[in-house]
RNA sequence: CGCGGGGUAGAGCAGUUGGCAGCUCGUUGGGCUCAUAACCCAAAGGUCGCAGGUUCGAGUCCUGCCCCCGCAACCA
């Protein structure tokens, strides 16, 4: 029986275009899902969109659309970005999907029977021309933050969860599961900036919210983001139709993969109704920090500030899927921020994508055409070398390194820069045992065989690991490896390609590029937009 | 005194229980030539935000202050 693996991630609001930071997100869960799935265990992986409330039917109407013609071209929009960037999911919810709306409906009225879920009146602070309503806290100078006129106070017939009665259930739950909710520190923000000060209700439907799923007993009121979108993570998997064999079979969630904005839903309300609902919980949140866009200079007249001014859509197909998920895997440490900027990217793609994983493997091939004829060399495992101990240490220990960032945190920042150890390692052996010395002398040429057949396994071995996060230039080098489906176990093998195979040049995986070149042809190609 | 994160080499960051300040990129010099001016080796470069305190000894602990950034009921 395979081990189960279920990750997700949010749910996405497609008000506008997705930018570079959905994109993080979902090649952080894509890259834990295929590495999951090379360890072999059974992945289920999830992603979708959250496709109801104000600002959709704002952003439609602006649109001059209908909410569903507007949202079937974003969704459109945003399955060609994931599959620009080679997202392998296993799953795409849509909240307005038919199964959804239903299973949302029938847990509604489940809470509600059960007494988790009450009638009673919302009040706050109303905006009249937005039809909005807002929090003390939300407003700008008194004042509401859309349209900066006044606001008044309201009150509208509302239905309430009873988050209150969870606040101990929720102590306990980090208390008892330390690996709960990652990084740590989010659980300290979480207890005193909420649970510590008492939970309040929270108000669950809206009636000024036409665009949403109408409770079916009470249908002038509409169910409200939590409910509807927190529960995307069970519905997705069949909860509450016919077919839950996937609810049945996934459920608990090995993990949500989430931005720090919202760690407190999955850590406070999502816990709750799946408590009020006697579900298990999810095994583990987890919280990433972002990436910034502090001043990023495309050229010296025009600084780019945000994120949207970042177009994948451009630098995918400018510079290889892999690059873009290379930056977005590598550059953001482990639970805290990083910084973005396109400098930074090009800079990383020469340095170690073309220079130390691109260069190693075209120096490899290069000289296994020249002294091999492009055939694998059997190895004469003399291994009483230093330089080869060290070498296969040095890899067992970058796998193991590998695998535990990845497993114990989902550190797929730390995982990259230990994979790469590999490459780097590599790099160096061909310096120390000078294999294009070896050729050179008849008599050395056993020494040479196993060099180069070293040399082999390690670029093997690496690109394995590798297929995880970058799946097309992986593909391209396994496949000239001849290994069709690549597994963590093979990893383990330190000999295991086939002697007498015929291997090809691959030509340039990365080019180097010029950064001040790209710079500004980048520049160029934003000005004409 | 709302909560939290952070201020360490030109840039981006590590620094566990206090014990000679590290990593990556960049820069400079050297080496090699199989390779994508790539690779390897070496060097330069830091009053660790400021001011006090505890200590034989503090980036690391304590106190005060300055600055940056998030969050504060839906920006990944």
């Amino acid at each position: 029986m395979e081990e189960k693996f279920y990750i997700t991630t949010p749910i996405y609001y497609p008000s506008r275009k997705f930018t570079l930071g959905n994109c993080y997100t979902t090649v952080i869960c894509d890259a834990v899902a295929r590495f999951n799935k090379l360890l072999g265990k059974d992945v289920f992986f999830m992603t979708g969109t959250d496709e109801h409330g104000q600002k959709i039917a704002q952003s439609a109407k602006n649109a001059g659309k209908t909410e569903m013609e507007y949202l079937n071209e974003m969704i459109a929009d945003a399955k060609e970005l994931w599959k620009m960037l080679k997202i392998d999911y296993d799953k795409f919810i849509r909240t307005t999907d038919d199964y959804h709306v239903k299973s949302v409906q029938k847990i509604f009225k489940d809470l509600f029977d059960k007494g988790y879920i009450y009638k009673s009146a919302y009040k706050g602070k109303y905006c009249v021309p937005c039809e909005s309503f807002w929090t003390e806290s939300q407003l700008v100078q008194g004042k509401c933050p859309d349209c900066h006129r006044d606001v008044v106070d309201q009150e509208e017939e509302a239905y309430f969860f009873k988050l209150s009665a969870f606040g101990d259930k929720l102590l306990d739950l980090y208390k008892n599961n330390p690996d709960f909710l990652k990084p740590n520190s989010r659980v300290n923000e979480m207890v005193t900036n909420f649970i510590k000060p008492g939970l309040e209700d929270l108000c669950v439907t809206r009636t000024s919210v036409e665009w949403g799923v109408p409770v079916d007993f009470d249908p002038k009121h509409t169910i409200y983001v939590w409910i509807d979108a927190l529960s995307n993570y069970i519905t997705g998997l069949g909860y509450g139709t016919e077919d839950d064999s996937n609810f049945k079979k996934y459920w608990p969630a090995d993990v949500h993969i989430i931005g720090k904005e919202i760690v407190r839903f999955h850590a406070i309300i999502w816990p709750a109704i799946l408590m009020a609902l006697n579900i298990p919980l999810p095994k583990r949140v987890f919280g990433h920090g972002w990436l910034l866009f502090g001043g990023d200079k495309l050229s010296k007249s025009k600084t780019v500030a945000n994120a949207e001014c970042v177009d994948p859509r451009i630098l995918a197909p400018r510079y290889s899927s892999d690059a873009v998920r290379y930056i977005l895997l590598r550059e953001i440490p482990f639970g805290s921020d990083g910084n973005y900027s396109t400098e930074l990217f090009l800079n990383l793609i020469n340095s170690d994508l073309a220079n130390n994983y691109g260069n190693l493997v075209s120096r490899t091939l290069s000289m296994l055409k020249k002294y091999c004829g492009n055939i694998v060399p059997e190895a004469y495992l003399d291994t009483e070398e230093e330089i080869d101990k060290d070498l296969k240490q040095t890899i067992e220990k970058c796998v193991n390194e590998t695998r535990n960032y990845i497993e114990t945190n989902f550190d797929v920042s730390k995982a990259l820069a230990s994979l790469f150890g590999i490459f780097t390692k590599a790099n160096k052996y061909i310096e120390v045992t000078e294999p294009y010395r070896l050729a050179k002398d008849e008599s050395k040429k056993s020494r040479l065989n196993t060099v180069m057949r070293n040399l082999l396994e390690a670029i093997r071995i690496g690109t394995i690991l590798l297929s995880a996060f970058l799946p097309d230039v992986s593909e391209k080098v396994l496949n000239s490896l001849h290994i069709e489906k690549p597994k963590f176990d093979d990893v383990k093998k330190i000999y295991n390609l086939k002697a007498g195979e015929n291997i090809n040049e691959l030509g340039i995986l990365f080019p180097r590029l010029d950064v001040e070149k790209e710079l500004e042809e980048l520049a160029k190609i934003e000005e004409s937009k």
